[in-house]
DNA sequence: AAATTGGATATTGCATTCAAAATACGGTTG
DNA sequence: CAACCGTATTTTGAATGCAATATCCAATTT
């Protein structure tokens, strides 16, 4: 960006058009590595982060870790406790009805934006996907269905073509993401995703922006309902 | 937490009532003070942040800023350029209206909660902060005015009850407030949003969340027109 | 036996130190 | 004179050290 900005009068020919290697520091590394261990459960919501062992793990000093712990709770996904260390955070109920509460708007926005903004090519791809989701879902694999699906909702969120939108959207998903690890999917919900998927097509096929927010809004209020249902009233 | 979790049964009466006594860490007291010098344009946007100098100023060592700077990237504020320092991330058009598209968003959806939540009380005082900031307008008061409306979209944001919206819409504010610091406000534009708010005012008094949702998101859009105009089309 | 206290131990927050990378600068050469 | 190259200086990234705080545990008291 400034590299950019100084150039601007430059005659020669660029050095190098190559973008600069995508050099990593250590704390944001770690930060990474944390955050999957986090989403993943390895660090269970509640249990206190050794910072010790962390760093022996690491093979690292405490220093790029703590970093990485400041980040982490900027993101939520740790508290720090003054002089008593950090805790990954816990997952209430309400604080998952929030985090979906606000992922429907910031997707709604997303769609609607998508809708006034999309490419045919990138319509025609996601098309595609959603095609490929639906074959997952009728061959009953879950998971190749789950990987198809969250492809989607990034295509559409690329499409939108917000970078501070992507950049929210992306925290959020990382908790609902912990969330969802557990949950897994009722046959009529799992119908009923797909059910909506399917009018998320339709509206963007015909480029209905205020509509496709409205559907996406839904779905996303009715996942929250499946994921709140699945880890918090286990009937039996 | 944990306290709390062992304490369950406990039968005596509590310890003491008095809240723990707020002691705050380094690196969060130099991230809010980077913070502020960063919205107030201490530190100017593209301008490199200079760790020594800062450090002396702050009389700390380079620990707690480091770690600061690790948090004020995760918000965007800065940019850390590995091996080559940090710079106040420059806000550009784009970037900004992008900024004021998400709001616009959040500020929805809060709007659409608070309506289904706010108590009769919180809406009275909402009312009468309204009913002040006419007042500020009808006497040119344009400090008053501003500190009456954000002290408005605040109440709104806090009958939401959503605490990771809030925590959204409080990032963002930072990123616009950064703006509109400079920009001022045609007589115009200011009349548009007295306007805005009366409206808004009406939806929330009959509590039609959608309608007061899409009132908000009008308002941040022209919100964010002014504000780019000011900035970045100065005619003369 | 339960609660309390005192001190040993571990952990945290921050300062300092060290190594690697980037920048600045001066000399050299074409 | 301009471009290039090698060295000195500065700045960054990470490791280590140290004082302050919290945690643990056993001894003591009621």
């Amino acid at each position: 960006m400034e590299r950019d900005d100084t150039r601007s009068l430059a005659t020669g020919p660029k050095p190098s058009p190559a973008e600069p290697i995508a050099r990593r520091t250590l704390h944001d590394e770690v930060a990474g590595r944390l955050r999957t261990m986090i989403v993943e459960g390895e660090l269970p919501a509640g249990g206190r982060i050794p910072e010790r062992s962390l760093c022996e793990r690491f093979g690292i000093s405490r220093t790029p870790l703590r970093e990485a712990l400041k980040v982490l709770a900027t993101e939520g996904l740790i508290e720090l406790l003054p002089n008593r260390g950090a805790v990954v955070s816990r997952l209430s109920a309400e604080g998952l009805r929030e985090a979906f509460e606000v992922m429907g708007a910031l997707e709604a926005l997303g769609g609607e934006l998508a809708c006034s903004k999309i490419s045919e090519a990138d319509l025609k791809a996601i098309r595609r996907r959603h095609e490929r989701m639906l074959e997952h879902y009728r061959k009953g694999r879950l998971n190749e269905y789950f990987t198809e699906n969250q492809a989607i909702h990034e295509a559409l969120l690329t499409a939108a073509d917000n970078r501070v939108l992507a950049a929210l959207s992306e925290r959020l998903r990382g908790q609902i993401a912990r969330a969802r690890f557990a949950a897994n999917l009722s046959p009529t919900r799992w119908r009923q995703a797909v059910e909506e998927h399917e009018e998320m097509m339709q509206a963007l096929d015909t480029r209905d922006g205020e509509e496709l927010g409205r559907i996406l809004k839904r779905h996303l209020h009715n996942k929250c309902e499946t994921v709140l249902e699945v880890l918090f009233e286990k009937p039996e």
